[in-house]
DNA sequence: GCGAGCCTCCC
DNA sequence: CATGGGAGGCTCGCA
């Protein structure tokens, strides 16, 4: 080529751009790799292979039928940066490539490709992926730059950001008229005629969106640094805390939009704001997709809007004290950027869940004002008494450190730290056996000891199952079981707790409405939703505080009335209707004994199968098999429901609960095709138990609260509350409780199923006694 | 520092 | 062969 003749990389070898000329798309990558030059094709290496999946995944056209090409004709020495000179000598002849072509939309791969391009070399691809873009020298067509998949390669994480954006591209170039998210602006209110000016722009607004950032996470303990408000496209008012007043929030008629707003309302109403939350872009997207970790605003935005990663950007400059090490400027530009975010996405988002009734349903009666119900209940927290816990946590450590005294007497003259390397493979191995890794006990166990588990199962589990599967046979097994129990129950539930208790002596656990597939809450820092049962005395730790006492309602086999009322099982019906023992009956038809039978009810419930039964009941699958057969045959139209729920999925149907919950199947493969059968079974059973006991507990919340009673935990189907020490007032209660509870299920579902209810009271929550409605009776 | 894999607690 | 929904602690390998 004549135009490498001056070229400082002319000695370099080359290869020409794709012969594909009749296409109305181009990708300009940046120069050709080792492959390519002895394949002399553009984009054939493991690259190339990514990029191919990309495309292929957002339904743009093949390699083959795009225009192709480099920044790049030659591939220049590794290591070196690319030459600029180089890059403009070749961006002449990539120009006129291009305009030969006339493509409408060109992706440019890289900073490479977009600099030469765009002919300006100081962009950064990081902070322009996903932006459209125009070139000074092809007016008309569309650029959109993203991340070089060979650098994804080198960064895997990054694969989510290149395959949103290459989304965005597929769209654009399906013509979809693509808002463009343009270039937010800001102004800081630092006076108090500033306030009044901003205070006379809100009182025109409907709507508003808003955001805060935070020194932390922690609405207790940790500060609030700035918070910006968005009344327009690219308009956002940005105010320092002390600059927060009251009466911004108290603007009549105006709807605050947040994203997550639960965690934003928690530390501005700590500080006596009233602020509101009206809406949630978290919750919408949540809603409209129930799929977890997918709904955050930096991917929202992008997809939405096609807005560049811009977390991406602050993140290198927040150190390990997060936001508070931000310069004014960047905390400014990122508050005000969230928050015209968060008020465009909006629209769309909103619109979508409103063009549906029951996702509409769901929106309005179940996540707004579920958040809010929420936020309360974790504001109350749970008492916990700490010298009971200082005093388990000593207890504990003495007795982990007896147990791994008696665990390294045994395996320490075993243990071969040089042998466990050349037997596992394993890059390294401390001198002394570490009984908390699974790996060494494996080796120790089926290597050393050569043990051989009761039973069919193979495998080298070292999990409960299999340790009681080699019980006897080793000194060092019941060491290992009682290890574990002891270490977990020391490090999850005691220390795990500890770490969490707020000055108030609580802990306020954090929880999420968009935590699960099916809608049921979930709980963390700390999980309040997977404390010990089994133990109780760990759970003794959470308790009422003086004056107080601990009060527990919840739905019993609230799984299985949900089957009956939904598959119409008439016997299934009856039974429940009528008050008889459902396990009683169930261990006649199966000839099984009470506490199988117990087992198998739940376990339908939980969509639990027969190799799971077989395990837990330590019988072969074909008997297990014939427990689930007798069960439906009991039952019938509760399997023919379960059918038709796998129906569902092979035919690609959305399953709907009655609260508005919907579930996809997605992508079906003959590898996940009886795992998402399962689940759909399951589905609506589990998530309408958890949405009756979520109503009913909003529901009483008011009633409660006039008793002096505050709800404190949700479990699924069962509601924890901190009651005044009273018989009066807990027999008031329980009465609210009773009434709301019974009525939700009728109301919500139609249903004439009873849902019956169980309480139990205490001054410890592992503690509690059972009690009926009428246990205080009347004086 | 982060993700994967293992294990164990809950409904 | 595996097989409902979560959180989280630990080890290990990789960057």
């Amino acid at each position: 080529m004549d135009i490498c003749v001056n070229c400082v990389y002319n000695r370099y070898p080359k290869i020409p751009p794709s012969t594909t000329f009749n296409t109305d798309i181009a990708i300009v990558g940046e120069a050709p790799g080792s492959e390519e030059i002895a394949r002399k094709i553009p984009f054939v290496g493991p690259a190339g292979q990514l990029l191919n999946k990309a495309l292929k995944t957002v339904q743009l056209p093949d390699r083959e039928e795009m225009f192709v090409t480099n920044a790049l004709l030659c591939r220049p020495p590794q290591q070196k940066p690319k030459l600029k000179q180089a890059i403009r000598q070749c961006q002449k002849r990539l120009i006129g490539e291009l305009e030969l072509v006339k493509p409408r939309l060109i992706i440019a791969l890289g900073n490479i490709a977009m600099h030469s391009l765009m002919d300006d070399f100081d962009l950064k691809i990081s902070k322009e992926q996903g932006r459209i873009m125009e070139s000074p020298f092809l007016p008309g067509t569309k650029i959109i730059p993203m991340l070089h998949p060979a650098a994804v390669l080198r960064a895997p994480g990054d694969y989510k950001l290149l395959f949103g954006t290459m989304q965005y591209a597929a769209k654009v170039y399906a013509g979809a008229d693509i808002p463009d998210p343009g270039k937010v602006q800001w102004e800081v209110v630092e006076t108090e005629q500033d306030f009044q000016r901003m205070m006379n722009v809100l009182s025109t607004k409907k709507k508003v969106a808003a955001d805060i950032e935070t020194t932390g996470l922690n609405p207790r303990r940790d500060d609030i640094l700035v918070v910006g408000v968005a009344y327009d496209k690219n308009k956002v008012f940005v105010l320092r805390p002390d600059m927060l007043r009251r009466e911004m929030f108290e603007i009549p008629g105006l709807e605050w939009i947040w994203h997550n707003g639960k965690f934003d309302i928690q530390f501005l109403r700590r500080r006596g704001l009233p602020a509101m939350g009206h809406h949630d872009t978290m919750l919408l997207s949540y809603c409209l997709n129930e799929h977890t970790g997918i709904h955050d605003l930096g991917q929202l935005s992008t997809r939405i809007l096609g807005a560049p990663p811009y977390k991406h950007k602050v993140k290198s400059k927040v150190g390990k004290k997060g936001f508070a090490e931000l310069p004014e400027p960047d905390l400014f530009e990122r508050v005000a950027e969230d928050a015209d975010y968060t008020l465009q996405i909006f629209d769309t988002l909103h619109e979508k869940v409103c063009a549906n009734e029951q996702l509409k349903r769901l929106y309005n009666r179940i996540m707004i004002p579920g958040s809010a119900f929420l936020r309360r209940v974790q504001r109350n927290g749970i008492y916990v008494n700490q010298d009971l816990l200082q005093e388990y946590k000593r207890e504990y450590q003495q007795h982990l450190s007896e147990i791994l005294d008696r665990i390294l007497d045994i395996a320490q003259p075993l243990w071969d730290p040089e042998k466990y390397k050349r037997d596992t493979g394993a890059k390294s191995a401390p001198e002394v056996f570490n009984p908390g890794s699974t790996y060494q006990l494996a080796w120790l166990l089926y290597d050393v000891l050569r043990l051989k588990p009761r039973g069919r199962k193979k495998g080298r589990s070292t999990d409960a199952e299999m340790l009681s599967k080699m019980e006897g046979m080793h000194p060092i097994i019941d060491e290992m079981l009682e290890y574990r129990s002891v270490a977990k129950e020391l490090s999850t539930y005691i220390e795990g707790v500890e770490k969490h208790i707020a000055d108030d002596g609580r802990v306020h656990t954090t929880f999420k409405l968009h935590g699960t597939v099916t809608g049921r809450l979930s709980s963390a820092e700390p999980n309040v939703q997977n404390q010990p049962k089994r133990k109780p005395k760990v759970r003794n730790i959470f308790q009422a505080p003086p004056g107080k006492r601990l009060l527990e309602v919840d739905y019993k086999g609230a799984e299985l009335r949900v089957l009956a009322h939904i598959s119409g099982d008439p016997d299934l019906r009856t039974c429940f209707i009528e008050g008889r023992d459902l396990h009683a009956e169930v261990a006649e038809a199966l000839q099984a004994p009470r506490i199988r039978a117990k087992a198998v009810n739940f376990g339908i419930a939980y969509g639990r199968t027969e190799y799971s039964f077989a395990e837990e009941f330590g019988v072969s699958v074909e008997e297990a098999r014939q427990y689930l057969y007798d069960w439906f045959a009991r039952f019938p139209k509760a399997k023919e429901y379960m059918d038709g729920c796998a129906r569902a999925v092979v035919e690609g149907r959305t399953l709907v609960t009655p609260f508005g919950r919907h579930r996809r199947f997605g992508l079906i493969t003959s590898e996940n095709l009886s795992e998402l059968q399962n689940e759909s079974k399951n589905f609506v059973i589990q998530s309408v138990a958890s949405d009756l006991t979520l109503m009913s507990a909003m529901r009483a919340e008011k009633p409660l609260r006039d008793l002096g009673v505050k709800i404190i935990n949700l479990v699924h189907d069962s509601i924890l509350l901190e009651c005044p020490d009273d018989d009066g007032v807990t027999r008031e209660a329980m009465h609210v409780l009773d009434d709301i509870m019974s009525k939700v299920p009728k109301e919500e579902l139609g249903t004439d199923v009873p849902f019956g209810i169980d309480f139990g009271v205490g001054y410890q929550w592992g503690n509690l006694e059972e009690v009926e409605v009428d246990s205080y009776a009347t004086q």
